[in-house]
DNA sequence: TTCCATGCAAACCGTTTGCATCTGT
DNA sequence: ACAGATGCAAACGGTTTGCATGGAA
C-alpha cells in the first residue's frame, strides 16, 4: 500500500489522541474499549487513507488482532460520530481518512496516500442560491514533497 | 428515491449536453454510441445524485433498456473521463453526480439529492505546506428551497 | 475490418450478519 | 445487570466478468 510502517502500540499508549475523541464516541452511544482506543490511536497515527483491509493489516502489524468485522464496525461508528470520512477510489475500493474533531480540510497525496489536515478554512459559502448550506467539505489532491520528485512534474 | 421523474428521451434529443462532452469521451478512447448519448443526456438532466441502480431505473423510466452492466461500465467510463464523481453514503451505497466539463463545485441537498453546480471558484489553495496541489473538490451539503421547510430548521 | 459496446447470467469478493461470549458503565 | 463490543464463519448482494453478438469509426 505504500504507507510506512507504524510502530507497535505499546500498552495503553493512546496519549496523542485528544480526550474529546473519546468523549465524542461516548456521546454517540459508543463504548470506549481498550481495543478501540488502540485502533483509533493507530488510525490517527497512520496519517494515510486506508481501506478497511489495510487498516486491519496495519492493526495486525501493530500487534493487535481484531476481526475484520470489528474494523468495519469501528469505521462505521467513527463515521457516524463524524470522526472519519470515506473516499471512493477509481478501482472501486473505498479509503477512509481519520478526521479529528473540528472542521478542517484535507491535503491528500495521490502518490502515497498521505493525509494532511488543514485547519484554516477560508471558504466563502454561496449565499445567493436558494439553498441552506449546513456543512461543506474541501479536499486538495496532489503530491506530497516525498512523492512529487518521482511523480508527475508540477507546473 | 425521491427524485422527480424525467420525461422520456425522444429520438436523439441530446441537444442540451455540450459537444465537448462527446469530444471528451472520444478523447478518452471511448465510443459515442446512441445509447451512451441518451444515457449521458439523461444523467445530466437528472440533476440528482444517483446510485447505479437508480440510474438504471431512471433509464428504464425513460424508455431505455440498458443492462445493469452497461450502467456500471458507463459510470466507470465517465469517471475516467472526469465527467462524474462518486459520493459514498452512510448506508454504504454510492451515489454518482454528473460533472459537466469545467471546474465547479457542488451544492447537494441532503433531503432530495438535488445537485446544483457552482461555477465560481474562490478557493484559496494552500501554498505553505510542502505539497503540490493538482486539483481540489468543494462540496456544500444542506437543504434546497423545496426541502428545508419540511426538514431541519436552518439557523 | 477492427475494436469497442452491449446484454445476459454466472462468478466474485468486500462487507454484513447471527450467535455465543465477553466487558464497559 | 444490561446494553453494547468482539470474533468467527456463514450469508449476502452490489459489482464485475466471460462470452457471443452488434455496431461505431
Amino acid at each position: 500500500m505504500g504507507a510506512g510502517e507504524v510502530g507497535a502500540i505499546g500498552g495503553t499508549d493512546t496519549a496523542d489522541v485528544g480526550e474529546d475523541v473519546w468523549a465524542r464516541l461516548h456521546d454517540a452511544g459508543l463504548r470506549v474499549t481498550p481495543l478501540r482506543r488502540q485502533l483509533v490511536t493507530l488510525f490517527g497515527r497512520l496519517g494515510h487513507w486506508v481501506t478497511p483491509q489495510e487498516f486491519h493489516r496495519a492493526a495486525e502489524d501493530a500487534g493487535l488482532r481484531p476481526g475484520l468485522a470489528t474494523i468495519y464496525r469501528l469505521i462505521d461508528a467513527l463515521a457516524a460520530a463524524g470522526l472519519c470520512r470515506a473516499f471512493p477510489q477509481a478501482d472501486h475500493s473505498v479509503r477512509y481518512v481519520y478526521c479529528p474533531p473540528g472542521h478542517h480540510h484535507h491535503l491528500i497525496c495521490e502518490g502515497c496516500g498521505l493525509v494532511r489536515d488543514v485547519e484554516e478554512c477560508r471558504i466563502p459559502v454561496p449565499r445567493d442560491a436558494p439553498f441552506h448550506v449546513r456543512t461543506h467539505t474541501v479536499d486538495f489532491f496532489g503530491l506530497c514533497d516525498r512523492c512529487w520528485p518521482n511523480g508527475a512534474a508540477p507546473t
